[in-house]
DNA sequence: TTGTAGGCGTTATCAC
DNA sequence: GTGATAACGCCTACAA
């Protein structure tokens, strides 16, 4: 009734033989049906519950995949977990979840435990601070899939998942145009990661392409924090020229753009526009609803499950898949001029 | 180099057996220095690593710990899986989520898949559509340590993690009243949560404390989502005598009725004072900031985790620890007035 | 249809 | 100090 059963313990108590008991668990054809019934019963009645990590030593495979993120409680990446899981959990895998804090140091330490746990893969957002790439070989070597979601490094033969920030960035910048701003200032993040270089790519490109004149003063490279925004607003604010728009890579830092712009007394959206990027819950509960990028962490977390599963399913051929999500604009007060 | 290499690898490799190979690793003492390091050097040339799952199955020690939320991207669950990972984690325990969507059947499915991978312990949030209590008595069969937190059910021999939620209540009411508010409603949950019910018990009693009769129809029971919040205050400021404060058990419902409030014109704070519960992080970022009740999750995780650790240590004593921790009222603007 | 035996990778208990 | 062997719980040829 309690403790661990076994499989040896239902036999001993049908006198029969462990094997059999196997068979008849796994429904194996070559067993008679009044074993398999009688079996099936004190198995249930001793609560047997299989032992996977027998199981798992036996086959090789762990039906156990690490996902390794920054920090599990930024509503981006716990959406993606969330995406994750509800995609591979029908199927039997279990998502065992690690933080990098964005060390380096964490990032090589969680992937040598996931490694020794024999996970049947590895799903990753890279830490900003991350410029080895060793560990993800190491990963490789074991033939342990590797994938990548949002912030990738280049290493050959590890999938990636994103969204297109190119696209995402451009499309931003041009609604902002299309809005009648036409001084339009960035903020970003580290170019060390590939996701701020491409918004910044393609707010330029947008830019260029409606004849705007691109200004290197507009372009600030800051952290992701709300105090970044601030500070942000108060340099651009003094230029000669200031600007009468902003395209911030982080929704944290166009919240503080936002607060700053307030306290210096500038009408949103009629004077100046603002949009973000990750659309975090916050965004839609400001009294002036913020403008921002959805980067649809769900699906880009169900994709990355996806891929994974590809990867487990071919495993001979080593593939290597690149899957780009379109970025959803969501347009929203801080951004719409009457 | 490549592909998994076990002790035996190693073994053959020196030309010593594999038990040798394994107190080398395990700096077991009764071996020479010499083969040691030549062991350990090998280990490391040949990227050996160890197989825990092997160690694992040996051990009866799964050095995982299986954690169960209704939804992992609601901030308030992300931020205690995020204590429980950093309380954990650096003890070598690997954390396994599971989401119910508040599902009774998915959670006794989550529980048992978790069995079944011979968790070392299960920490969870019991799910509101929960109304058995086998499956628990399952796990505690198995002598695998059960933790609730937050949301608990009252069975016997799980220790559970809580924060005084009768306090919680007492103080957003008490706080209210201090504010000159008198017609204080509370927009409470399902009371087959203990959580609920004990706000609602706190909110009632801060009420008498202070001379304030109390009003049933003051006290709705609704969902915890925003529209919830837009419904209550409709049917609230249609009684004769409309309430002029609001004490509700989500942040959620409280930001709708704020919502609904301003639509109807009544001023926050000044002629309608409002606070919710959680401390998601947007109640800080409304223009009015949502005064609130903070639940500290990373603390509450990592409590979890200690509570876990300790009944872990004294397997043999059956411990059933109820620890309570203290709320944090957090006062901002929408119940503060001038 | 069922039993026997070996192995997955480790560690622990004996020996030597 | 090191080697041989059994055991953790399960599955699966191979035999019977």
């Amino acid at each position: 009734m309690n403790e661990k059963t076994t499989i040896y313990d239902i036999a001993k108590a049908l006198n029969v033989t462990a094997a059999t008991v196997s068979r008849a668990l796994n429904n194996n054809p070559k067993i008679s049906a009044a074993t398999r019934k009688l079996v099936m019963e004190t198995a249930a009645k001793m609560n047997y519950k299989q032992n996977k990590l027998a199981l798992a030593l036996k086959s090789g495979k762990s039906n156990n995949v690490g996902v390794v993120v920054p920090y599990i409680d930024r509503n981006f990446f716990s959406a993606i977990i969330r995406g994750i899981e509800e995609e591979l959990y029908p199927l039997g895998y279990h998502v065992i979840i690690c933080q990098t804090h964005e060390q380096e140091s964490a990032e090589i330490d969680n992937i040598n435990a996931l490694l020794n746990a024999q996970v049947d893969g590895i799903l990753m957002s890279v830490s900003k601070l991350s410029t080895q790439t060793s560990h993800f070989e190491h990963v490789l070597n074991k033939n342990v899939p590797l994938v990548f979601f949002d912030r990738k490094k280049d290493v050959k033969g590890v999938s990636t998942v994103t969204i297109d920030d190119y696209q995402a960035g451009y499309n931003a910048t041009k609604h902002l145009i299309e809005q009648g701003c036409s001084k339009i200032a960035h903020l970003s993040g580290d170019w060390a990661l590939e996701i701020y270089k491409n918004r910044y790519k393609g707010y330029k490109q947008a830019l260029l392409d409606n004849g705007i004149t691109f200004n290197k003063d507009y372009v600030i490279k800051t952290k992701s924090d709300i105090k970044a925004g601030h500070k942000s607003v108060e340099k651009l604010m003094t230029l000669e020229t200031p600007p009468d728009a902003i395209f911030s890579s982080s929704d944290y830092v166009a919240l503080g753009a936002i607060q700053q712009l307030k306290k210096m007394g500038v009408k949103i959206p009629d004077d100046f526009c603002v949009i973000g990027f990750s659309n975090e819950p916050f965004t839609k509960f400001m009294e002036l609803s913020m403008s921002t990028v959805d980067q649809l962490p769900v699906e880009m977390g169900k994709m990355s499950a996806k891929v994974f599963l590809e990867q487990v399913k071919e495993s001979n051929v080593k593939i290597e898949k690149k899957v780009v999500l379109a970025p959803n604009l969501k347009i929203r007060a801080t951004s719409t001029k009457k």
